[in-house]
RNA sequence: GCGGACGUGGUGAAACCGGUAAACACGUAGGAUUUAGGAUCCUAUGCCGAAAGGUUUGUGGGUUCGACUCCCACCGUCCGCACCA
């Protein structure tokens, strides 16, 4: 009887499907086991190898986790919203609800063949309006609590897609999708205020299991420092009063032409010899009638804020500025007049816009003052108990040094340590009401709008009179219409703005004629929150039912690419947590361990793309090999979590492994007693899958298979029948046809996936017989087979018997002898 | 620059609470089978050497009876962030 896997894979994905094996139980008494992967975009392209690896791997744990008693919830939908369909319906004239349609049933036919067990029954799809009236009905919770505002802002807008993107999704300046360098655009834009989570977002990733470089890369765009604000005074305020229609009080004036610099090293506070305020800085305005060369300083200002952050991140290196001519800055410090400069290096979002210059110990400050011919004034300096191999003070005239150290020409500080001067010198100013403790972060709230057609409509009414009107909860879902023309107009306005009769609408509050909001969520916000509804996916009251949402949350493993780090799974983490405030959930963390895959590339190294021809479809290994081949092999090329090339010839030692596994079931006399040996052998894989499995050691499971399925070959007259069942059981998860199959062939009853998994003895897993090795001077020498009981001095007797041994220590002194037991023993001579 | 990961055969890799380096697989070579090819099976396969033996985990040093594993320095690769004060 041959193997063909052709043959018998689509009849058993055929009677799993029938008889329900994989849909999960609510509230089952079994304890629950939620496992999720990233939901797919259901792209044009068709499934890949690459999202095959993590969707086997991944199945294969919950199958592990169903046969050990867990009721599983494996769930899968689709991330359909989003640009690439919209420009895929723009190019073919497809209506990208027609494309997304026929995607998802090309995904689902795909996924089926690789024998994945989800429960198909909680299905979800973003674009579907039953899903997304709770993607818009979060939006208007955030609205209530004020977390969704709109605000006039610079948005990065990709000229390509006519698009606004958030600040992750521009890399290197570029747009993500198109690589376009990306302009700044004022428009009129939805905001979430996720930084005001900013702290939760930090220290909750304590109670979570995710990978140390997930957190950091989180932390780090975060990006939570502590400093100080201080306040540089700037002359003339009071000598001139000027006009300024802004403000009305003298007192309010003074308090305008106040610089604010945010510093983390405050300890350096005496070697300031300049303030540097970025080019948007509204102080300057104010400034105005002081400033001697103001048509010099505007013609600054213009130039950089017409710059691209393009064409600023590629300038620099070179650091420019202009000086503000008639006004200074006083140190508060030491009461000392510094010059007051515009340069377009100080980053207008971060930390006020203004910094003040020390040239000594910043390198960007020492650039700049090299630059223009700043004062570089020394006060920090070496640290008298040099401690040995660590540089400590630095060469100024060289270039700056930014390590802590002892300060000097400080005045009262003068011997402080920059540890010790940043509490004081911060005290002090504090004192006279100059400085403040600020915490400040690099994550900026998150641009929620999009320009586009294809997204969740943002659910609230422009209302002449009444302003942003939040659409009332009884009229969700607001409905994407159906039309023709979705092109992006190109004008910062979304293709919705045109269809009147959606647009035109009452007021909910007042009646009179109003607009609905045009523009889209962005793709972000049906992942959000996709995982809760799996916990309810028809429910037509509520988001989900509370009692599902206690049972099944937190979401018990998670796999994801680590492209996703600081966005879905930011995001998410945030949504949760602002769900968790308005009760909707019942923990603060979503997800309570965090996996990540790498991710395929094609055989020749480049990333695999339909423009290079490089694309490998599961479907033609699937019949080719079978899925089970693929499956084995998806997860055997490599650690799960690293980037790795696919190669074709690996299948075939996959594709060999299951056909001796095959010989090995159906062809080997398996009449027999388990030999002490194999039963071991078995016994020992069992534990290894199980312990490899909890950190995503794939390979190393399916070559301890084959290991065994090597050595039970060799030995086949030592192998039962019950040893080749148990054998079977533990493939299943991993290759759940042929196991099924089999299980079938020999003869026994039931699905192989209703077996329980098997416990492995910890008795039994002990070697009965150790290899001893004999070294001399750590070099291994000689091994000897030897009970694992045996003693020190017996080891020694043996070691010194035997004729390799002998020859070495022979008429040498013998120094040491160390025995490690059933490892080693080590002669020194 | 900052943060993180990593460097082992011809290839993908394994071993890492310090204890036989290279498991498993690919590839290659030889053999068996076959009219031939493919498939399959057997044997060999880090490097030097006929063998005995020597030698090998990016480089250099250290700790140790013993280091791929721990410590220090350097070189290199990849990923993320990046003028964030």
């Amino acid at each position: 009887m041959k193997y063909e896997p052709q043959k018998i894979e689509p009849k058993w994905q055929k009677y799993w499907e029938e008889q329900g094996y994989y849909l999960a139980e609510d509230f089952s008494k079994k304890p629950k086991k939620y496992i999720l992967f990233e939901f797919p975009y259901p792209s044009g392209e068709g499934l890949h190898v690459g999202h095959a690896r993590s969707y086997v791997a991944i199945d294969a744990l919950s199958r592990k986790k169903r046969m050990e008693g867990y009721n599983v919830l494996f769930p899968i939908g689709w991330d359909a919203f989003g640009l690439p369909t919209e420009n895929y319906a723009i190019k073919t004239g497809i209506h990208p609800q027609k494309a997304t349609e026929q995607n998802i049933a090309n995904f689902k036919r795909q996924m089926k063949n690789l024998g994945l067990s989800f429960d198909w029954s909680r299905e979800i799809n973003t674009t579907d309006q039953k899903y997304y009236k709770w993607t818009q009905w979060i939006f208007l919770k955030l609205y209530e609590r004020d977390l969704a505002y709109q605000a006039e802002i610079p948005v990065n807008w990709c000229p390509s897609c006519k698009i606004g993107l958030a600040n992750e999704e521009v890399v290197g300046a570029g747009c993500e999708r198109c690589g376009t360098p990306v302009e700044k655009k004022i428009l009129k834009q939805w905001m979430l205020k996720i930084t005001s989570y900013a702290d939760r977002l930090i220290d909750d990733l304590e109670m979570v299991d995710y990978p140390e470089r997930v957190k950091s890369q989180q932390k780090n765009w975060i990006g939570k420092s502590y400093g100080v604000e201080i306040d540089f005074k700037t002359t003339g305020a009071e000598e001139i009063g000027e006009e300024d229609k802004s403000s009305s009080s003298p007192s309010s004036r003074k308090r305008d032409s106040v610089i604010k610099v945010f510093t983390t090293r405050a300890d350096t506070l005496f070697g300031v010899t300049a303030v540097v305020l970025a080019p948007e800085h509204e102080i300057i305005s104010k400034l105005k009638s002081r400033i001697l060369n103001l048509k010099e300083v505007q013609d600054y200002i213009n130039q950089a804020v017409k710059r691209s952050e393009f064409e600023r991140t590629e300038l620099a290196k070179e650091k420019t500025g202009v000086e503000l001519k008639g006004v200074k800055a006083i140190n508060p410090a030491n009461g000392e007049e510094v010059p007051v400069w515009v340069g377009d290096y100080v980053v207008a979002v971060y930390g006020g816009g203004a910094v003040m210059v020390v040239p000594a110990h910043d390198f960007r400050d020492y650039d700049f003052a090299k630059k223009y011919g700043l004062e570089i004034r020394e006060v920090v300096s070496v640290c008298p108990p040099k401690p040995e191999g660590r540089r400590w003070g630095g060469d100024i005239s060289r270039e700056a040094f930014v390590g802590y150290g002892v300060l000097i020409n400080s005045g009262q500080f003068n011997g402080l340590t920059s540890e010790k001067a940043i509490e004081e010198i911060t005290a002090w100013l504090e004192v006279r009401n100059e400085s403040k403790k600020t915490i400040k972060y690099k994550l900026r709230d998150w641009v929620f709008s999009r320009q586009h057609y294809w997204g969740e409509p943002i659910p609230i009414i422009h209302c002449p009179k009444c302003g942003a009107v939040p659409v009332l909860e009884k009229d969700l879902p607001i409905e994407l219409p159906y039309v023709e023309k979705y092109q992006p107009t190109g004008t910062g306005e979304s293709p919705l703005a045109v269809i009147s009769e959606w647009v035109n609408v009452a007021c909910p509050e007042c009646g009179s004629p109003a607009k609905r909001e045009t523009d889209t969520m962005p793709n972000w916000a049906g992942s959000n929150w996709y995982y809760i509804r799996y916990c309810d996916p028809d429910n037509s009251k509520e988001i989900a039912d509370s009692q599902k949402l206690k049972y099944w949350l937190p979401v018990d493993w998670y796999n994801g690419g680590m492209e996703h780090t600081t966005l879905h799974l930011l995001y998410s983490r945030f949504i949760y947590k602002f769900l968790f405030d308005i009760r909707v959930v019942f923990q603060p963390e979503p997800y309570k361990k965090r996996t990540s895959h790498g991710m395929v590339l094609a055989q020749d190294g480049r990333k695999m793309s339909k423009s290079f021809g490089n694309v490998i479809n599961p479907d033609d290994i699937v019949r080719q090999y079978g899925a089970d081949t693929l499956r084995l092999y998806e997860m055997f090329m490599g650690p799960f979590g690293e980037t790795i090339a696919w190669n074709s010839q690996g299948l075939k030692g996959c594709h060999r492994f299951l056909e001796k596994v095959w010989r090995l079931a159906l062809e080997s006399s398996a009449e027999n007693k388990t030999s002490a040996n194999i039963l071991r052998a078995l016994h020992k894989l069992n534990k290894k899958v199980e312990e490899d499995l909890e950190e995503t050691k794939f390979n190393t499971i399916i070559a301890s298979f084959m290991e065994f399925v090597n050595l039970a070959l060799e030995n086949e007259k030592e192998i039962s029948r019950e040893a080749i069942e148990r054998f079977l059981i533990l493939l299943s998860p991993f290759a759940p046809h042929i196991s099924e199959e089999l299980w079938e062939k020999i003869g026994k009853n039931g699905s192989i996936q209703k077996q329980e998994w098997p416990k492995y003895d910890p008795l039994l897993v002990k070697e009965e017989i150790v290899n001893l090795i004999i070294q001399i001077n750590g070099k291994v020498r000689d091994k000897i087979e030897v009970d694992p009981a045996l003693s020190e001095e017996k080891a020694k007797e043996i070691a010194f018997a035997r004729e390799k041994i002998k020859k070495w220590i022979d008429g040498k002194e013998i120094k040491k002898i160390i025995f490690i037991k059933d490892k080693i023993i080590n002669i020194v001579v």
